[in-house]
DNA sequence: CCAGGTCAAGGGAGT
DNA sequence: ACTCCCTTGACCTGG
């Protein structure tokens, strides 16, 4: 791969794997089934999520993918309780250590994109401490897998909401994001919003990256949402402006659904497969594709624009 | 086996 | 006040 090159990746859900041979990362339960059934049962699907991500990555492999997020569902209700509560919990650390070695001798960068109940600025103290003790567990789950404690294995997530006062939830997500565990704070970034009223690449970077250093997640359907303070060049640059030296830059992609596949579709929705491609000004950098058709829309997508 | 209803969490937007 | 959306569709039940 060259300096200026873009790495491919996709999300959670490897479909041709799930469609041949039931193999999911996703195997989850509904609330009334975690107190009925418990922590065995916690156990025995986490231990399935984590085999089917070995397939999964070894899947990648083949196909010459490199990039992969990780899907928050791997241990079902994990806010819930310690991972040393399971009963089988050596056993699956065992297949985890082994999906993360074989995700760093074959160069696959792993990722968590946890989910937007994930509130670090929030004004709400338990909503604070349940995210906190979240994205935290998403940092031991990369531990046990020995990836790295640096945004080369990125968390990311949102601000969350602006509560009235932009200024003030910034805030209170910097001050909040010191509470982390150390490892966890190497790993988090924050992306652009995809709505008028909440955060762009320029408001993160003065109000989360000048305060605390942790690098931005440009996106480029959000960035055509988000509050419009910077052209797209700009805001591209800028994000790729905070990202450490040595640890390649990480965008996202995905193109409108309303735009290219169905009119009545919310503008922020995803299409299934890509009509533009990610525009990178040749500079080198990662990618997350998240159109609807994922491992097979990134296959497509190098198909039409990097023939 | 399948279709259809249901399902944790925080916040915002549309009705 | 209610419904839907979002990280990520999967779970569960009744036929």
């Amino acid at each position: 791969m060259s300096k200026s090159s873009i790495n491919l990746g996709y999300a959670c859900i490897n479909m041709t794997l799930a469609e041949q041979d039931s193999i999911s990362c996703n195997r989850s339960m509904i609330k009334r089934t975690f107190l009925s059934k418990g922590l065995e049962y916690v156990s025995e699907l986490a231990a399935i999520n984590v085999h089917a991500l070995q397939k999964i990555l070894e899947w990648n492999v083949d196909n010459n993918i490199n990039i992969y997020r990780m899907t928050s569902c791997m241990f079902p209700w994990f806010s819930e309780y310690e991972f040393d509560q399971l009963p089988n919990i050596e056993e699956i650390k065992n297949s985890l250590k082994s999906c993360g070695k074989y995700a760093l001798d074959n160069g696959i960068r792993l990722s968590f994109h946890p989910g937007p109940f994930n509130c670090l600025g929030s004004p709400n103290e338990k909503t604070v401490d349940k995210t906190i003790y979240e994205l935290n567990a998403h940092s031991k789950i990369m531990d046990f897998m020995g990836l790295p404690e640096s945004n080369q294995s990125k968390i990311n997530i949102h601000v969350g909401g602006s509560y009235g006062n932009h200024e003030a939830a910034l805030s209170r997500f910097c001050n909040n994001f010191k509470r982390l565990d150390d490892a966890t704070a190497k790993r988090l970034t924050v992306e652009n919003d995809d709505r008028a009223s909440l955060y762009s690449t320029k408001m993160l970077y003065k109000g989360v990256y000048e305060k605390v250093g942790i690098p931005i997640v440009f996106d480029s359907h959000h960035h055509e949402l988000g509050p419009q303070d910077l052209d797209y060049h700009d805001a591209f640059h800028l994000a790729r402006s905070t990202w450490p030296t040595g640890i390649r830059q990480q965008c996202h992609h995905s193109n409108s659904k309303r735009d290219y596949e169905m009119t009545s579709a919310r503008p922020q929705a995803h299409s299934d497969w890509y009509y533009t491609p990610f525009e990178n000004y040749n500079e080198g950098c990662d990618v997350v594709l998240e159109c609807k058709t994922k491992e097979l829309g990134v296959l497509s997508y190098r198909e039409k624009f990097l023939p």
